[in-house]
DNA sequence: GTCTATAATGGGATAGAC
DNA sequence: GTCTATCCCATTATAGAC
């Protein structure tokens, strides 16, 4: 594979697990197994390395939220599958999501990485208000209410429940944390 | 006032602000306006003034949580002073709650650090679950389930809702993210 | 595109005088 | 308890040969 696409794999690995100031170029050099000087041939600077990150997953993310609406017709099913991204990139409490990670590290991140950030953000919440909005009309999400304040609800607890999750090195938290919101999606509640 | 109070109250400050890898002892000694070598006669490793950060922290917390018990009789009164807690920390989205500033920089911290986090953790859950646990009897909170889920729901969303609050450098997030949180605990709950 | 070598900086930490 | 002086180390980053 591609130099530049198999240091980005492992830089994001890294940063998932130890966070943005959890891994060097020292780091990285080793694991792919290079020389630091490479990498800067790659990405002159850290925030290169990172405004190429976040970029890379904002794209593969709204990928599969294009995914997920092609595959699931209700607005219940969207937000099972929506949850199942963060359950799944919990990786067991050893990793978070790489916007959990850069929205902990936020101190260290420059402006423009911090830009396409909240972009990720904006874009997330625009997503989950259309399908709430959805939820409105389809009746399958149990005691709806207003859209965008649900949206930014359903992403803070997402985001919380990982970053709690991850401290605790345990997914079962979790879990406990959004039962209450994927009880509202049940199939039972579609009329 | 004495050295080490105001070191710590600088540090907490630092760390809600900036992060735990935000500041260095150079910082502290700047605004403190004594020098480096002097704050390791106080805290001889940086370890030791974070794990007297978390422990005054949670000491505070746990005689505010005994107040609004103090104070206030139902478990919606209760909840919503303790949303009132996480609200005020933000100062305008400057800053985040200690536990969330080092939950996010939790790759940094030493072992017993994070034993003292997650015990803070833990005491919080408790305390929210005790208060669902009341809410199921006093019927002040709509749709009641599971207390402990919704202990645990309940601090994700706080945590998730400061994080990309401070992010986004927007408190109003935060309000939009808990807006459905605390219409569940309005006093027309009360039967 | 990768290497060796080397800055340049800043951070945490210690010794020992006052 | 505070100071000056110093050390050690990790980290980011650059220069220039191959």
């Amino acid at each position: 594979m591609d130099t530049r696409t198999t240091l980005l794999d492992h830089a994001e690995r890294a940063v998932r697990q130890r966070g943005y100031n959890g891994f060097s170029y020292a780091d990285l050099a080793r694991d792919v197994g290079i020389r630091k000087a490479s990498i800067h041939h790659h990405f002159p600077k850290k925030a290169d390395l990172a405004f190429s990150l976040i970029e890379r997953y904002a794209g593969r993310v709204s990928e599969r939220l294009a995914e997920i609406c092609a595959r699931e017709p209700t607005a219940a099913a969207r937000l099972r599958a929506y949850h199942q991204l963060y359950r799944a990139a919990l990786a067991g409490g050893a990793q978070v999501c790489l916007c959990v990670a850069f929205s902990a590290g936020r101190d260290s991140l420059t402006d423009p990485v911090l830009e396409q950030l909240n972009a990720f953000h904006r874009d997330s919440v625009d997503w989950l208000q259309t399908v709430f909005e959805q939820a409105a009309q389809d009746g399958s999400v149990a005691a709806p209410s207003d859209p965008q304040a649900e949206a930014r609800a359903t992403l803070a607890l997402m985001e919380g429940a990982q970053l709690v999750s991850r401290a605790a090195k345990d997914v079962s938290h979790f879990d406990q944390a959004t039962a209450a919101f994927v009880s509202r999606l049940s199939p039972a509640q579609i009329h």
